[in-house]
DNA sequence: CGTATTTGACCGCG
DNA sequence: CGCGGTCAAATACG
């Protein structure tokens, strides 16, 4: 874009419009860039705290061990060569952004072992790394953590815990937003699942790809009648081909499914599917489903509130949602 | 041998 | 101080 930019202003025909647009483009990477390495404050709801001038803590927040946006080596080994006062806060910076963290939970329903394909997936693999007896909890609740942590700074998280007596009712409490890409695995058969253990201690496991998700979503969203049809993304702008993990698009369904939302500022991703190939994923926002146009903004979490240039194509681009939007839309609704 | 899970230790917060 | 959450060494897995 700085290319572009620098071949328009040595043109005398160039248009300030295209230069303008450049420019403003080449401001958003570096917006892009630095949200990636910043704290994420509040990712709730679209709603950031803009008031507050940026402090120290954003410059400590730099060097915090959750936030690597090209991780290396153990973050522990590197707290022992910290000044006190550091580490101090940036302990502080790191609760606080764990506090900020959108959080939502859902009960699922897992197959009982007699079938054994067709557990839950969201096109995310995670990885336990602690488990808890909580109090006044008859089974423990297991913690895991987006594996892709490590490799893309992923900070997504869930709590999967048993309730009752029912060994295939759990509830999971999301934590944070998936940052990373979503795994993509060939179309082939799903792998075979792993059964929760006796104690009650297991998880979900996510074993199928995306496009069985895909797939199931679709099912689950025959619910919502037209609601296929809904997801088709009009447009008119630029390829979609160009999109980037963190570009902005919007669309709208035609259809109003208002009267099964009732979730208000439900935090939750899309996968976006393009030809099939290239998978995406956006964290999203509801941004106005009282409408008869059921507003959905997938954009960069850091400029949900300023979405406005929507950038779209002459193609279409199917959405594949994942659960959490499948709460929305049927929050009831059981994956087997 | 690399990756995932288990599990007691550890730690911040209320 | 106790609870919920996380770490990391040991262990299991493949």
């Amino acid at each position: 874009m700085a290319k572009q930019l620098k071949m328009n202003l040595s043109t005398p025909s160039s248009s300030p419009e295209v230069c303008d647009i450049l420019v403003n483009k080449i401001i958003d990477s570096y917006d892009r860039a630095l949200t990636m390495v910043k704290p994420v404050d509040a990712m709730q709801g679209g709603y950031r705290d803009t008031i507050n001038p940026p402090t120290d803590s954003t410059l400590v927040a730099n060097r915090a061990p959750e936030s690597p946006p090209s991780p290396i080596g153990s973050p522990r080994s590197q707290d022992s060569d910290m000044e006190f006062r550091d580490r101090d806060k940036k302990i502080s910076d790191a609760s606080k952004k764990r506090k900020a963290m959108p959080r939502w939970t859902k009960q699922v329903q897992v197959n009982p072992g007699s079938v054994s394909e067709g557990s839950l997936d969201d096109g995310h693999n995670w990885r336990k790394y602690g488990q808890k007896d909580i109090l006044g909890a008859k089974y423990p609740r297991g913690y895991y953590r987006c594996t892709r942590r490590s490799s893309q700074g992923c900070l997504a998280t869930k709590q999967v815990q048993r309730i009752g007596d029912n060994p295939t009712i759990f509830e999971i409490t999301y934590r944070g937003r998936h940052t990373c890409t979503p795994r993509i695995s060939s179309k082939s058969a799903p792998e075979k699942q792993k059964e929760p253990n006796i104690t009650g201690k297991d998880h979900i496991n996510n074993n199928l790809n995306i496009l069985d998700v895909h797939h199931q979503n679709q099912q689950a969203l025959l619910l919502v009648s037209n609601f296929q049809t809904g997801l088709r993304v009009e447009t008119d702008d630029i390829d979609a081909k160009n999109l980037n993990f963190f570009d902005e698009l919007s669309f709208s369904f035609p259809s109003s499914p208002n009267n099964i939302i009732n979730v208000e500022n439900y935090p939750f991703s899309a996968n976006c599917l393009i030809d099939e190939t290239l998978a995406l994923n956006f964290p999203c926002t509801l941004t106005d489903y009282y409408t008869e146009n059921f507003d959905v903004h997938i954009s960069d979490q850091e400029i949900l509130e300023k979405s406005s240039t929507a950038v779209s194509s002459a193609n279409s681009i199917n959405v594949a949602l994942d659960y959490p939007l499948i709460s929305i839309f049927a929050p009831d609704y059981h994956i087997w």
